[in-house]
DNA sequence: TTATGTGGTGAGACCGGTCTCTTTTTGATA
DNA sequence: TATCAAAAAGAGACCGGTCTCACCACATAA
């Protein structure tokens, strides 16, 4: 087996021009497919071509074009399922307009998202679709309009920044979830994400992930709609792996007036909250309520099956992904922020409790 | 907001080297990080391409030193939790090493999986790593080499190729939840894949997919040795989304003497299985038992929870990566396939059948 | 016949880095 | 102060494409 033996110089316009007999610049149009160039010279270079094996440069290419044909993703974590559903999406999206993907995982960390940005803007890539880890620290995004690319955000949404966003209508979602609870007689919801944070006061304002933030306000303006007291007292963020939600489902169980129903920012957090109950003996929706967030394919086959709202993250990323081609297409367009609306998937869940008509006499 | 609006052309060493008031040389030396550059003449060049913001081109540089830095992936589907772990692995072991890394989506297409080597070969990545759809057809893998590529093929093997692969020992992981079956009494056992095949006919031989005839083998090999007859007859392929598995399986219950026991090559198709039994209103395992591939977040949360065979897929994924950069950097080692070992995961849906001993009067 | 295209081809600059080779500067030694 | 090697800086080729421009031949119009 010495076929893969010889790892020889790769085969330029320059040889299979000399090979055909032609010059440089004639081969280059006819592999490069621009300019004229009569038939009989075109067959002659295509023949030289496939008997060296030509194959273009896309490196040389991109470097006197400036276009890559590349887009980059920086994603929090392809490993949970929103965000490789989203690249699914937005890579879908990508190939149809010819474009490829390089994808980046930021882990949700600021610094590895820092330097994925750098280094996709020193890849020169044709646009970047980020998910910003952070809304508070962007001077790496400006930079990214200042290399004149154009960016997307995903899922959060930065408004001093100017740019194009596609995010889901998270206040709305917390607030159908968190209604449709409240009508099931809750009085007492608690809401929790992963979203990981330094200390441990809680500022709605401060939170720095749009979506978290839009979802909590969201979630909090029904409790307070619904003339229920402090309705900030069981949010709950940091649940980032299992131990850690265990402890945060058990420090809110062991209220004095524990929460009756909990609503579940991502899928992640979703099943770790499932697990958690499951291993506290708790059962569901019997002793205690939940709706997560994302319709992943373990909500389905729980017992019970588990309500959550929807969202369309295929969509999404296949929206991100348009609008990124868009603008580097040129296509004049207002800057906005697009959303892609979720919707509740009622399953078995949440528990109705005292009575059918909302209890007066619960704070 | 007009922070967005200067495209300007982006700064080059030259431009650096003319603001330092240097040569060209210099400032590239200073910038690229080699050759030797006094400690004053670097300051002033460091300050001139901070000023000027200046950003190298990731392209120019690939071009002259003839290395990327980027990795190739071609994986069947992103989507699916076990090519998003197994990217996860081959990320984290190419930013170890300092490569970056690029996907490409196949969808288990041959056609699509051609062209994305082909485009990857052309972006002049450091080293690839496939996920062959089909082991039959490999002129575009040969390619990789040709090209003076290395290249690793992940989850499959191909030994015609003569390049390294990593895989999970499949056919032992198959033996092992088919002897536990076989253990636990059961003497009709079903083998559900999501293998696409043309023709009806069932060659085990003819199996393109390393992976999966490798656990079919194994699957017959224990029926086989167990003395079951016609260990072929319940080995579908096909599962390859709802309505189909539905199919599949309520054609292999309508049989006469139907399966006991199903094990599922994926865990997609494992959660496919299982909620066509629920949705047949078969309990688990009482009525039918069954095993799923891939320790998948969902099988530990159904009632009851799912028996797995739990492969390592993010380690895998680590390995693939490490030696695809072991051979980017030339490291002399043997070609090899490397396999993972797999453990099955006892949970409770394997019904014990038939008493403690085997039943001799079962066929 | 001369002027004016125009399709087809070749020569060579260019993209933004790297890197080799040459020239200049430096400083230590005789 | 003269000598010389080493260190530092500069000039320019090169990577493999694209693309502008010049050129030629031939066709058509004046």
């Amino acid at each position: 087996m010495e076929d893969s033996a010889a790892p020889k110089r790769p085969v330029t316009v320059a040889d299979v021009a000399k090979a055909a007999r032609v010059s440089k610049a004639t081969a280059a149009r006819v592999l490069g497919g621009y300019g004229v160039v009569s038939g009989k010279i075109k067959d002659q270079v295509m023949a030289a071509a496939a008997a060296l094996e030509y194959r273009p440069n896309e490196l040389a290419r991109s470097m006197s074009t400036g276009r890559s044909g590349i887009i980059g993703i920086v994603v929090g974590d392809i490993e949970n399922a929103f965000f490789s559903l989203a690249v699914r999406g937005i890579s879908d999206a990508a190939r149809l307009a010819g474009f490829n993907v390089i994808i980046s995982n930021s882990g949700e960390k600021l610094d590895a998202e820092k330097s994925a940005v750098d280094l996709l803007i020193g890849k020169r890539v044709d646009g970047l679709i980020v998910t910003p880890a952070r809304c508070d620290s962007i001077d790496h995004l400006r930079h990214v309009g200042r290399a004149g690319m154009p960016l997307v955000l995903f899922d959060r949404s930065i408004p001093e920044l100017g740019v194009d966003a596609v995010t889901g209508d998270d206040r709305e979602a917390a607030i159908a979830a968190a209604r449709f609870m409240v009508e099931a007689g809750h009085r007492h919801l608690a809401y929790v994400s992963a979203m990981d944070v330094e200390d441990g006061g809680l500022d709605i304002a401060r939170i720095s992930n749009s979506a978290v933030r839009e979802r909590v306000e969201g979630f909090v303006s029904v409790l307070t709609e619904a003339g229920l007291p402090n309705p900030l007292h069981y949010v709950r963020l940091g649940a980032t792996n299992q131990p850690q939600t265990d402890a945060v489902i058990k420090r809110l169980l062991s209220n004095s007036s524990p929460p009756t129903a909990i609503l579940a920012s991502d899928s992640l957090v979703g099943l770790r909250v499932f697990k958690s109950l499951q291993s506290l003996g708790l059962s569901i929706p019997d002793d205690i309520s939940m709706i997560s967030f994302l319709d992943a394919d373990w909500t389905s086959v729980t017992v019970p099956p588990i309500t959550v709202v929807d969202q369309r993250v295929y969509e999404m990323g296949k929206l991100a992904g348009e609008r990124l081609v868009a603008r580097i297409e040129q296509i004049p367009l207002a800057v906005e922020r697009l959303r892609v609306s979720t919707s509740l998937v009622i399953r078995s869940s949440v528990a109705r409790i005292g009575g059918l008509g909302p209890k007066r006499d619960v704070n």
